[in-house]
DNA sequence: CATGGCGTCAACA
DNA sequence: TGTTGACGCCATG
């Protein structure tokens, strides 16, 4: 990662994406000042990382500008602190008040390659959005011209639609006290409870090609399958994703949804092809898989019926499959589900155009750059880790937390989810150098889709329901099908 | 490094 | 269709 590889990259986002109309447009509810990574995008990118900063490397070198303010009435003005944390992507490290935010920003995050890549992986992200926000609007177009809604209106989207999201998030929660509430300082990470991984789907259809990633993550975070596939029944029918589930779980779902709670071998086969694109294709290999975990699992339970044999599950047995490490706190996924209200629409609509616009986000750079992608895969891990901080550390669904930050969260982790699917060639130890934070997650709690009733919420679980995605692409040699 | 979970391949009934 | 074993990958302790 080369300041001037960097620069590029910025020169190709800024040029693309000359100015945006998000950023200015809402001083109203959402404080988009503080929404890092997200809306607030480009412009205040440009504030962070104009060329002449990445190239010395010194990232920091703006700062003193925006020093010599009162920094103290104007928490917001510095577009990488708010609420009392540091908002550089990923880290959310709490400062009591500017000065300490500034001495962290130049310790933490002066240049290195780590926040280089950083920097990199937030230029794509911007461009990213960009594109998609580009795309959604001629969608929304496309929409209100089929529907004869003021279709002569050239522009369709008077505001920005990547603010949807926000303002859709305001709504449901009204903005959090800003700044004053700088979070206790022995909290290492913000008192957000970024969950667990949720199914974020951000996959585009390119990256189906991507090589093998065997995590399930889902699994792993435990993320009610349901819930899941629920939110994500149109990404997961239409691309080629690996659902980020087992294929136990998967089975054990398609049973449970039936009226009868049991399937036949067939029916199964055919919940799995209806519910995913991804398995229609290579059928015989997970078709095989599916029997193996059948007949491997003793949670599944075969039973002869009038029309033949049926399979069954075995909840008990089902719940012995894994130890329950997570000791559930109630607080925590009372935090999770208030946060999922926020990312869900975000992370619908990212989803969905993501998956239809094809768009290459990382799969391009980031696969070809192991950095990038095991940084975003570190951000992702790292706001797991800080679920677990949050549970310890704050119960209720923290209060200053706008809804802003919380599609923010969801977006980083979407990012990691990308991350994910590109095929990096790098694994976990190598890229965890480049974020410091350390990987900790006690999942596996329950399962997810048992998980459903209360625990559901850990699909959606703060910040980044959606996203997890971490899936893994396996096969794929995949082809051809979808592009 | 040992272990366990999972996915895949494959042989066989 | 169902069972079983082998093997490899990966995460975790």
């Amino acid at each position: 990662m080369i300041p001037a590889e960097l620069q590029q990259l910025w020169k190709e986002v800024t040029s693309a994406h000359p100015a945006e109309e998000t950023t200015g447009s809402s001083h109203s509810s959402v404080d988009l000042t503080t929404a890092t990574c997200v809306s607030s995008a480009p412009a205040k990118t440009s504030l962070i990382m104009n060329p002449h900063a990445s190239t010395n490397g010194q990232l920091s070198v703006h700062t003193p500008k925006r020093e010599s303010l009162p920094h103290e009435e104007h928490p917001h003005s510095h577009p990488l602190y708010g609420h009392g944390v540091c908002k550089w992507p990923g880290c959310e490290a709490v400062c009591e008040d500017f000065p300490s935010f500034l001495k962290h920003l130049n310790s933490e995050h002066a240049l290195d390659d780590r926040s280089t890549a950083q920097c990199r992986v937030q230029m794509q992200v911007v461009q990213q959005l960009e594109l998609q926000l580009a795309k959604d609007k001629e969608r929304l177009q496309a929409m209100m011209t089929h529907l004869h809604v003021k279709s002569t209106e050239p522009k369709a989207a008077p505001q920005p639609l990547n603010l949807v999201s926000s303002v859709t998030l305001s709504k449901s929660a009204p903005e959090a006290s800003p700044q004053s509430l700088p979070h206790t300082p022995t909290t290492p990470t913000a008192p957000l409870t970024p969950a667990t991984q949720g199914p974020s789907v951000i996959t585009t259809t390119s990256m189906h090609t991507v090589g093998p990633i065997r995590r399930r993550y889902s699994d792993k975070y435990n993320v009610p399958i349901s819930s899941d596939i629920a939110q994500n029944q149109e990404f997961y029918k239409n691309a080629e994703v690996r659902p980020p589930f087992t294929y136990a779980s998967l089975i054990r779902q398609a049973i449970l949804e039936s009226p009868e709670k049991q399937l036949t071998l067939n029916e199964i086969y055919n919940w799995f092809t209806r519910m995913f694109a991804y398995f229609r294709r290579n059928a015989a290999t997970w078709k095989n898989a599916v029997r193996h975990n059948l007949s491997l699992h003793k949670c599944f339970v075969r039973v002869e019926n009038v029309k033949g044999a049926v399979w069954t599950v075995d909840e008990v047995e089902f719940q012995k499959r894994r130890p329950q490490k997570i000791s559930g706190n109630p607080s925590l996924i009372k935090n999770m589900q208030s946060s999922h209200a926020y990312c869900t629409p975000l992370n619908a609509a990212l989803q969905a155009s993501m998956a239809e616009n094809s768009i290459p986000l990382y799969t391009t750079a980031s696969m070809g750059n192991p950095t990038l992608g095991g940084l975003a895969s570190a951000m992702r891990e790292e706001l797991n880790g800080a679920v677990e901080h949050a549970n310890s550390t704050e119960s209720d669904s923290s209060p200053g937390r706008s809804p802003v930050q919380a599609v923010t969260q969801c977006f980083w982790k979407r990012l990691a989810c990308l991350a994910a699917f590109s095929n990096f060639p790098m694994k976990r130890a190598s890229f965890m150098q480049h974020y410091r934070h350390p990987v900790h997650v006690k999942e596996e709690p329950l399962d997810p889709e048992e998980a459903e009733g209360p625990l559901s919420l850990v699909t959606t679980a703060n910040h980044s329901p959606d996203f997890d995605q971490d899936r893994d692409y396996e096969d794929e040699a995949v082809n051809e099908d979808m592009e």
